[in-house]
RNA sequence: GGUUCGGUAGUUCAGUUGGUUAGAAUACCUGCCUGUCACGCAGGGGGUCGCGGGUUCGAGUCCCGUCCGGACCGCCA
């Protein structure tokens, strides 16, 4: 029997009672006439007690030779403690050890074992398994598994069946890049990785499964964020008969289930917006609504005053940092510079200054009365003492660049706290997006998301204006989930391709086995998908979802512990009848 | 594809205007220590300054290239 006990069982209820425990060794503190093992499992810390008078000689020696990270088994007698600590659970008691077995040594870790560790990112994925020992990372993994418990209860409870679908699948030329892999059997050809299980989800509710989820891993060939991994896990829902209100209200609920049980958080009903006053408002499609700043637009109010930087464009648009008045120059133009970069590319920013007695200074005084900047106030919904800020330029692009301001200014000012969440439906979204680059429309959710039967008849007429069955769950600035409507009639279906460029035949080979099985009593149908690692992430209170997973990629996609990808065997490759050329470059 | 920050002891970092033998903390090793729990005290070992080239009497420091890592933009139906 290698334990009795685990490392945070013991307390003073087990006072004298004679146990065996295994466990890492976290640190030794020798004093001379005593010495102290903290001994670590997943479950906690025990100390060890060894002294001059109680162990024997023998004993001691052994303990002077143990190192940090050494794999142990004792035994021995639990013990009061002399002097005790408050601190953790286990902290009134220690044991007195009477035996003590080196299970294995380890060699002294590349990084401290420790909630704050020494240890750089690359360093701690490097040597994944020591840094999975460290608490903060080790509790990530435990609420990830504590998150997937509530999502399958509720699930279950809501008669949702569990099914899994298939990981080798087909490519398409849709949406994200696909993972490959080759196919010995046939030559030349290649199975894809899911971006998602999307047409085999709608396929089991042609099937009649009528409620499916999965928890399911996905695959994206695309560059990586710190919300974003080339594989990830998504909670993977759908439903038949059942209309949009359905599942905003379904999964609303499971949204709840998850907050209450992993958190102990209620919240009241999810306030919606649609996409297109989101865009208005916040000039995003996810805006995190844990504060304030909303967009007033100020065109009325700023153009025909002689300043000619405003004066012929699209849009001027600007928000109030609360209490940000007291800016200095410096600090303002701090900001300018920060919006001016190519990450964000405004052409500049125009400031007033709210001052708490109510006047007004600002970088456009020449052009603007004290009347006209407090009419702006206004429509900003500006307090004195707030500073306003205002862009101007063509509406998409200004509002997107006052949308990172916004972001970056709540950050600088704490307003993005961690342990507040308000989650916000976001609906109506378009359906099509015009692709500047390829000239085409592109789907803005997925290419089986059913338009708005208000909508249908701008297909042909205006199609970017038609508006989708579709919508977002954000949580705190985050896209945590998706889904739509789908289209559930071949009809439908086969225009919806025509609309994204597929000809007919083209449609046929990509997704002819879905347009049939629509020909066989296909109900109608929708969902919605999770993204599991970021839902955990944000719920743990952290926007890097690499700590919430428990071997992940780096900035580049690499495994570094296991050094992946790598290149293969030349008999390998002969296998799968794949040639390897140099590019010329 | 692009922008940006970084790479110096096992680790995290400092290193000024280019100038003597490259420092600190921590980790590690040795000794001491009558209750520690971030133990304390004394001592010790530890460096291809990512790599290659250049400028210079002299480069961790400046220039060019390259590799690696982080964040971001594009991309992510």
């Amino acid at each position: 029997m290698y334990r009795s006990h685990t490392c945070g069982a013991l307390s003073i209820n087990n006072l004298n009672q004679k146990v065996t425990l295994s466990g890492w060794i976290q640190k030794i503190r020798d004093k001379g006439f005593v010495s102290w093992i903290d001994l670590r499992d997943r479950y906690g810390v025990t100390q060890l007690v060894f002294d001059t008078e109680r162990t024997p000689e023998s004993l001691l020696k052994t303990v002077q030779n143990l190192g940090r990270e050494y794999v142990i088994q004792i035994s021995g007698t639990v013990i009061e403690r002399e002097s005790k600590n408050p601190n953790i659970p286990t902290g009134e008691i220690e044991v007195l050890v009477a035996n003590l077995t080196v299970l294995n040594t380890a060699k002294t870790p590349p990084f401290t074992i420790e909630d704050k560790t020494d240890g750089g990112e690359d360093l701690r994925m490097k040597y994944r398994y020591l840094d999975i020992r460290r608490n903060p990372v080790k509790q990530n993994l435990i609420f990830r598994s504590q998150v997937a418990i509530a999502v399958r209860n509720y699930l279950s409870g809501q008669g949702f069946i569990e099914v899994e679908t298939p990981y080798l699948i087909k490519s398409t030329p849709e949406g994200a890049r696909d993972f490959v892999v080759p196919s010995r059997m046939n030559e030349g050809q290649f199975y894809a990785l899911p971006q998602s299980p999307q047409t085999f989800k709608q396929l089991l509710m042609v099937a009649g499964m009528d409620k499916y989820f999965q928890i399911v891993r996905c695959f994206r060939d695309e560059d990586l964020r710190a919300d974003r991994q080339p594989e990830f896990t998504q909670i993977d829902c759908e439903m038949a008969f059942v209309t949009q209100e359905d599942i905003l209200e379904t999964f609303e609920g499971l949204t709840k289930h998850i907050l209450h049980h992993t958190k102990g958080i209620t919240v009241e009903k999810f306030p919606r917006i649609t996409y297109a006053d989101a865009i208005k408002k916040y000039g995003n499609d996810k805006p995190d609504i844990r504060f304030g700043m909303a967009f007033g637009e100020l065109n009325a109010l700023a153009q025909g005053k002689g300043f000619q930087v405003f004066d012929n464009q699209e849009l001027i648009v600007g928000i109030a940092a609360p209490g940000l008045a007291d800016y200095t120059r410096k600090e303002i133009d701090a900001l300018i510079d920060w919006v001016k970069r190519p990450q964000v590319g405004a052409g500049g920013l125009v400031w007033v200054r709210y001052n708490h007695d109510g006047t007004f200074k600002s970088s456009v005084d020449k052009f603007f009365n004290e009347e006209t900047l407090l009419a702006w106030a206004q429509a900003l919904q500006a307090q004195p003492g707030d500073l306003l800020l205002v862009m101007a330029g063509s509406a998409d692009k200004t509002r997107s660049q006052l949308s990172a301001l916004r972001m970056e200014l709540a950050n600088r000012l704490g307003l993005r706290k961690a342990d507040t969440f308000a989650p916000l439906w976001v609906t109506d979204f378009p359906l099509l997006e015009w692709d500047e680059e390829s000239k085409r429309y592109h789907a803005m959710h997925h290419p089986f998301t059913s338009p708005k039967p208000d909508d249908m008849h701008l297909l042909d007429t205006d199609p970017g204006k038609v508006r989708a069955n579709a919508y977002d769950l954000v949580l705190n600035g985050n896209e945590i989930g998706g889904g739509s409507i789908r289209i559930h009639d071949k009809k439908t279906q086969q225009k919806m391709f025509s609309l994204l460029g597929f000809s007919d035949a083209q449609a046929k080979a990509q997704f002819g086995f879905l347009m049939d099985a629509f020909e066989y009593g296909a109900p109608p149908h929708g969902g919605i998908a999770f993204g599991f690692d970021r839902l955990v992430a944000i719920l743990g209170g952290q926007e890097t979802i690499r700590d919430f997973i428990a071997f992940p990629k780096n900035n580049a996609g690499r495994d570094v512990m296991i050094d992946a990808p790598s290149t293969i065997a030349q008999e390998q490759l002969e296998e799968l009848h794949i040639n390897l050329t140099k590019s010329e470059d």
